[in-house]
DNA sequence: GTAGGGTTAG
């Protein structure tokens, strides 16, 4: 029977099974959106179904709005609205409304579905299925909410749900995602049966995610050792991963292994590898994969923006942000975080300003990071009294990084009275982070004042504080070399030793005198120039000249900012040595060419990096 | 009608 002869006089004398297809046959054609969904819910009152059909058709209606395909952002409001038409909600009603709850926009799906499911409960019947947890765990996943999920958790475990795969990788991803890797992997090992591809990728991208690398490259290993064929899901997070570790070869490789494989590169994909590429230094590839690309949306405009930014690309980014606007590409929140930090980072307050306008005008709140690109703004053009009104009226308490970005630059223009506020709010806010008593040290070590350094050594041990120890790799020949200060773990370090001697007396010879004050410890001026020598990216860079030749870029990742004084023997190398040298530091590129680095000085004020 | 992915200021 074929829906458009039905009328609504006829549904009363029609046998249910013919009423259920035409309902189906109905919501079936009506997808995707929200206003093909309310048509459809129209002509089903019109209908004027019986009882028992019209609550199918309402189920039917529910699952749809649930659906992801369905994607309509007002969803979670319409489906709760059916849902309370339903005179006897079975499991299928109680799991669609979950379902629809997850994908609320700027909602609170996790808290919302944990109501549902109470609902559910109290209700006595149906019982929550493998289903429901599912959808559930999704809800939490997308917050992230690890109470929540928690408590799901032990409610499969007490249901018997738990061996359900759904289950498993709904429990796995919410680890996952609230970075909690080694309940992630509980999970994992404990899956019965194989292993599916999902969860492989949840595993995979959760190492990822919180910067285990390694973890994440070798899981990548194990599942092609397991026979599991990888998709581009999969890819997304090893190529993540290998942008995290700035592992350029690795990159490549596993680039050239999505093409081998026959891997569609998707949008998302595509995404990653632009990230990729811009984080490992490729700009130029970077923006190839973009170019290349047959739609681009938000996220990939935003993260080819980003990538642009952070090489100091600056005009080519706004330029490309212009370009967005003009294709009615909307911007969110991190294209801003692009944007205002390139204005930042070439001294541009008033497109800044203008910018953050735009942002306003576009009705995009603003994020910390937001914020943050503001300040540093104000803070690169020496606006400090502009940067301190703006941090106190901010619509969200600003976090440790924002008065960090603070304190050196009120400490370099010598506001003193900022210094204090600053320094106060930090140690509040963070009493435990090592970074911040480095920092603090190094400002009173370059003021000299050594009574204020011994007390932040005491304050640090009171704390219990240990310092993070600089970490710099390299990559040769495919395997990744890792060094950390004063590291003679190297089976090469006497070679890297007498190299680092060598460039010690052309670094002198150029006329460089060491900035000590980049050393905590308050020891004699010679032992502070030993420990420069050996900062971890000096030992890396003294690696690459040892192990390979020009025109071979010497390429570093070093996990904390650049050390000033490594900076300047960087520049000078790169003369000296005609080498060309990047160092990807905590937050941003460094090229040095002939005795010049791309970041222009303008991160390290008065010698200290912002 | 059941699970998994990318961009984030210093």
């Amino acid at each position: 029977m074929h829906h458009q002869q039905l009328k609504p006089g006829e549904a009363a004398s029609l046998p249910r099974h013919l009423l259920e297809a035409h309902v189906v046959a109905l919501v079936r054609r009506c997808c995707p959106g929200l206003l093909a969904l309310r048509a459809a819910h129209a002509r089903l009152i019109r209908l004027r179904l019986p009882r028992l059909t019209a609550a199918f058709a309402l189920s039917k209606l529910l699952a749809s709005s649930s659906s992801s395909s369905s994607s309509c952002g007002a969803a979670p409001s319409y489906a709760r609205n059916l849902f309370d038409q339903i005179p006897e909600p079975t499991a299928f009603c109680y799991n669609s409304l979950i379902r629809a709850l997850s994908s609320a926009a700027g909602a609170t799906p996790a808290a919302d579905t944990v109501l549902v499911y109470r609902r559910m409960l109290r209700a006595g019947s149906p019982l929550p299925n493998s289903f429901t947890l599912a959808f559930a765990l999704k809800a939490c996943s997308v917050v992230p909410a690890l109470g929540e999920g928690r408590q799901l958790h032990s409610q499969a475990f007490r249901r018997g749900l738990e061996p359900s795969p759904y289950v498993q990788t709904g429990l796995l991803n919410l680890y996952a995602k609230c970075e909690e890797v080694a309940l992630a992997r509980t999970v994992f090992d404990g899956m019965v049966g194989d292993k599916n591809l999902a969860a492989w990728s949840a595993m995979i991208g959760g190492y990822s995610r919180v910067g285990m690398v390694n973890e994440a490259l070798g899981l990548f290993r194990e599942m092609q050792a397991a026979d599991v064929n990888p998709d581009e899901v999969t890819m997304v997070s090893v190529i993540s991963a290998c942008a995290k570790a700035g592992a350029l070869d690795l990159g490549r490789w596993v680039h050239a292994f999505i093409d081998r494989k026959g891997i569609t590169v998707d949008l998302e994909l595509s995404t990653a590898l632009i990230d990729m590429y811009a984080k490992c230094g490729l700009i130029e590839r970077a923006k190839g994969v973009f170019d290349a690309m047959a739609e681009r949306d938000t996220k990939a405009w935003s993260a080819m923006i980003v990538g642009l930014a952070i090489h100091g690309l600056v005009e080519v980014a706004l330029k490309l942000f212009s370009r967005m606007l003009e294709l009615k590409v909307r911007p969110n929140n991190v294209t801003f975080i692009g944007v205002l930090s390139a204005c930042a980072h070439s001294g541009l307050v008033n497109e800044g300003r203008r910018y953050w306008s735009t942002m306003q005008e576009l009705g995009i709140k603003p994020s910390m990071e937001n914020y943050g690109c503001m300040v540093d703004l104000f803070c690169r053009s020496s606006l400090l009294d502009e940067a301190y009104s703006f941090v106190t009226g901010m619509a969200i308490p600003p976090n440790s990084v924002i008065w960090r970005t603070l304190l050196v630059a009120s400490k370099n223009s010598n506001r003193f009275d900022i210094v204090q506020s600053a320094s106060k709010k930090l140690l509040e806010l963070e009493p435990c982070n090592p970074e911040n008593y480095v920092l603090l040290s190094n400002l009173y070590a370059s003021n000299s004042q050594w009574d204020r350094v011994s007390y932040m050594r005491k304050k640090m041990k009171e704390n219990n504080v240990n310092v993070v120890a600089g970490c710099s790799s390299i990559e040769i020949n495919g395997y990744l070399h890792k060094f950390v200060v004063s590291d003679d773990s190297h089976p090469e370090i006497k070679e890297i030793r007498l190299l680092l001697r060598e460039i010690a007396d052309r670094v002198v010879r150029a006329g460089h005198k060491p900035w000590t004050a980049a050393v905590l410890h308050d020891v004699g001026e010679e032992e502070k120039e030993v420990a420069l020598c050996e900062h971890s990216e000096r030992l890396a860079i003294a690696y690459g000249l040892l192990k390979t030749k020009a025109p071979h870029v010497i390429r570093v990742v070093k996990n904390l900012r650049f050390c000033p004084d490594c900076h300047e023997v960087a520049k000078i190398v790169s003369k000296s040595y005609d080498r060309e040298i990047i160092v990807r530091d905590r937050v941003r590129f460094h090229r040095f060419v002939e005795g010049s680095c791309s970041c222009k000085d303008f991160w390290m004020v008065h010698g200290f990096p912002l």
